[in-house]
DNA sequence: TTGAAAGCGCTACCAC
DNA sequence: GTGGTAGCGCTTTCAA
């Protein structure tokens, strides 16, 4: 026995073996590829290894077989549903191919994403997969160094490092807010709290759409630079009605600050869809349930990881070749629900001021 | 140079050694004890590391000390808010000591914990930490055969593996009950998803309540076998009410179900609290913001996470003695908001069956 | 189909 | 303070 683990509790490999009468390779075959062991053979290990409560040592298979079966995942925030979807995804594909997923989250933070990237990295992954594309130069460079696949997810990158599987905000912000001026909405007012780029561009995607327009939009921004959160909806929404007597929709950055809107509404008494139009992001589960229930962007999330691990799975197995396509747009889609309704159908409470923006038209 | 690895790309230690004049214990203990070198040496070292880009292969040390500095935590789900809470203390305690958490799901399903305890075990963690007590035998065997720290969370178990820190959920369910009952409810309805023996315990408690009032519960549980959500909430609470026409008051087993509930009271022409109180649990960030504000029982999740963090950190820092207390209560809080009120400052509205209850107390 | 031997890169132990 | 040596538990290679 070693002169250094005198106690060891944990049994290995040759535990197993002398136990089933075999040698330690066949059990770590039996182990890794089953058909290569007579089924008889197997039976016995089978039930050495259960007898034994065996658990393979990792860090000895990583170190002789130099394969570390490692995904290194940053996301922005481990408190958000929206983050939650793409990791189930992550799990559910990776784990039954024997990859493990290593998660650190950056709080909306660069240069704690930089200090999570460089962390994970030390682990030495297969993989690395990020949520977001603003990374810092280091990060990047220390990505782009490392030779194993990259990809950055959630949004669309204009250079992206490696591999890049998103959807445009700024075109999701943009189609939300058309949907509320297709409905006739003119004062559309929006609610954001822009911690990272995908909430500047929805927000840029909503000013685009107005400017297209021809829609005034000045005193119809609620921002914020606190996390985004329910209550913080709440606030902002109660801020944007304050300044904004005559407001008609708002596009709500996410679901979160949907949601503290939609209360915030009932609250002051003010009637959703019927005096204001909502519409939030993400389409999150509680969406489709609220009362009213709420308009949303839904954003693929599953799907987005989904996709994230087969293509990386596919690069690893196919030994480093990329595919053809690096940037994948996932798309995003409106659903269309109660808390969102066409202008002239309203009661015809009209302010001079609305009158005289409904003739732009 | 090995057969193996012919086009090895990664420098080793040895690399460092031999480019530094030194011995690659020397430059193992630069890494790790720099204070146990000469400045010089060490100044050289640093100096060949860097010029070799070296990262120290943590495959290698982990095998070699034995020493993973990897936590293993299985938590219940990776969607639910609850566990979000949980996870960001364990991180803003283990990171900053040096210490990896690698986090998997079990969904509920007990043999997808087992799973994910062994896939854990398998990379050797420094400690184990579950989000709940049930484990299955085998589970249980592997975790006690681990000879590591263990701590279950989030309940209290009769007998613990190792540690134990959480709250007794059935108290926590008496308790709202109770809070319920002394607002002056007699017909008090439950709705619940009782997937684990958290859930099922709040309903014991519930139930416990209940009798020791002398309160018939006939038809006032709505239960469901589908995962908690906010839509299952809904339905259910719609079924309680389609049951039992006299429904005063709900104890929604979490807060989902009660945004649930609460959404389909409002749908329904249900005022809440006027005609029905409504509890939630968890007290989740939009409990406080909701309209009306949801009354709630908190329960200490980033609380739970940093004490588990804390006897973990001091377990291994000090060699494996367990503290003096193995099951730690942490605790509830009933949170009390808009949707519940007192029983006599609503309209009276009584049937018959309401009159002759009250008069049992 | 099975087994023996040789490392994977690092650290613990002990000598100097 | 520094270095030699012997593994850590597994997989790879090659022979049987």
């Amino acid at each position: 026995m070693s002169k250094r683990h005198e106690h060891r509790s944990r049994s290995r490999l040759s535990d197993v073996a002398e136990r089933a009468g075999v040698s330690a390779v066949t059990v770590s075959r039996a182990i890794r590829h089953p058909e290569m062991v007579t089924p008889k053979l197997r039976k016995r290990i089978d039930k050495a290894i259960h007898e034994l409560a065996y658990v393979p040592n990792r860090a000895a298979s990583m170190l002789a077989s130099s394969r570390t079966r490692l995904i290194g995942v940053v996301v922005s925030s481990l408190t958000n549903g929206v983050f939650a979807d793409f990791l189930r995804a992550l799990h559910d594909l990776f784990l039954p191919e024997g990859f493990h997923v290593m998660v650190l989250d950056s709080r909306y933070v660069p240069g704690e994403e930089e200090t999570a990237i460089a962390t994970l990295l030390g682990q030495h992954p297969e993989a690395m997969i990020v949520s977001s594309i603003d990374q810092t130069p280091r990060a990047r460079q220390l990505l782009k160094r490392s030779g194993i696949p990259v990809v950055q997810t959630m949004e669309l990158a204009k250079s992206p490092i490696d591999i890049n599987i998103g959807l445009s905000h700024e075109a999701a912000g943009y189609a939300a807010t058309r949907y509320l001026i297709e409905l006739g909405h003119r004062r559309i007012g929006v609610i954001g709290a822009p911690r990272d780029s995908r909430l500047h561009n929805r927000i840029a995607g909503y000013e685009r759409a107005m400017r297209e327009a021809g829609l005034d939009m000045t005193g119809l921004a609620g921002r914020s630079s606190n996390p985004s959160s329910v209550v913080l909806g709440g606030e902002l929404m109660r801020g944007l009605v304050e300044r904004c007597a005559d407001l008609e929709a708002v596009f709500c950055c996410n679901d979160d600050l949907a949601l503290g809107a939609l209360f915030e509404c009932h609250r002051l008494g003010i009637s959703v869809p019927e005096r204001i139009s909502l519409i939030g992001f993400n389409d999150l589960e509680y969406a489709a349930c609220a009362y009213p229930s709420l308009t949303s962007v839904l954003t693929p999330r599953y799907e987005m990881g989904r996709k994230t691990a087969e293509i990386v799975l596919e690069i690893i197995r196919g030994s480093g070749k990329r595919p053809p396509r690096r940037r994948i747009d996932i798309g995003f889609k409106i659903m269309e629900r109660e808390s969102t309704r066409r202008r002239d159908i309203r009661p015809p409470v009209r302010t001079a001021r609305n009158a005289r923006q409904s003739e732009q038209v």
